[in-house]
DNA sequence: ACTTGTCAACGAAGAGTTTCGTAGATGGCG
DNA sequence: CGCCATCTACGAAACTCTTCGTTGACAAGT
């Protein structure tokens, strides 16, 4: 169980709904996830069985309606999706990924100050 | 042909070539490739022929030895791509994008001052 | 006990991706 | 012409992802 593969869309979908809600049920999971989009219940149960075996979640199975909990924090999953995305269509060039990210969105104010406030940091720390 | 789906690894990895190369026949894009993964020549060609249904590559067949050019230009791919992450892991938030992009890979004090220009750009439109 | 509702488990189907073996077309050379 | 190398075309197999129908277990109510 080194190499975590990278989640996919449905599991991406899932992840964010248990990491909003906290332990969840098969039922409370799948009612949140089906407002956006329509599913059936026994698919979100077949995806949380899938990456519950793949590590991505974990099962507590005392009560009968097992709950379930993301087992990495968001942060680790985003870290490793951007770092994918890196090499597989950047080549490594953080600057082009920030560059392309900020064209892409239309950035508030707020968050233009976040950025250089991490640069700031980052820096920082160089020295 | 509206929305184009995000290219998969495989295409990723021989539109890299294609773009680096230029225009280029089966046989020379698949020495490239196979430099960093042994894989068939049959492989290769399976993809381009792929792509080019896709529309992701043109191919033109005046000589026997066909030759591939990728279609789209690699900026179109990555802001794509990012615009794609963004939506599935990120909320939309470019910031904390940025901030995983630079805590993923340690950039060079270069690129942050590269980063840094684009930001003194951005707000300079805004204002 | 019987029925009903809720739940996990299982299996399978359909789509998309990736790989490759084989066949068919073409051009050059003896 | 006939042989050989090269290249594309075709089809299938293996794999993953996603979805869902069905089954069986279990608990609560009647």
């Amino acid at each position: 169980m080194l190499e975590p593969p990278r989640p996919t869309d449905a599991e991406l979908a899932i992840l964010r709904v248990l990491r909003r809600r906290g332990a969840s049920t098969v039922k409370d999971a799948h009612e949140e996830l089906a407002r956006s989009s329509p599913t059936g219940y026994t698919t979100t149960l077949k995806q949380l069985q899938i990456m519950a075996e793949k590590g991505l979640v974990t099962r507590n199975e005392s009560q009968r309606a097992h709950l379930y909990v993301a087992r990495c924090p968001e942060e680790q999953t985003q870290t490793q999706l951007v770092g994918d995305l890196l090499d597989r269509a950047f080549d490594g060039s953080a600057a082009r990924l920030v560059q392309r990210a900020l064209s892409s969105r239309p950035a508030s104010p707020e968050e233009l100050a976040e950025i250089r406030q991490w640069l700031d940091q980052l820096e920082g720390e160089t020295k």
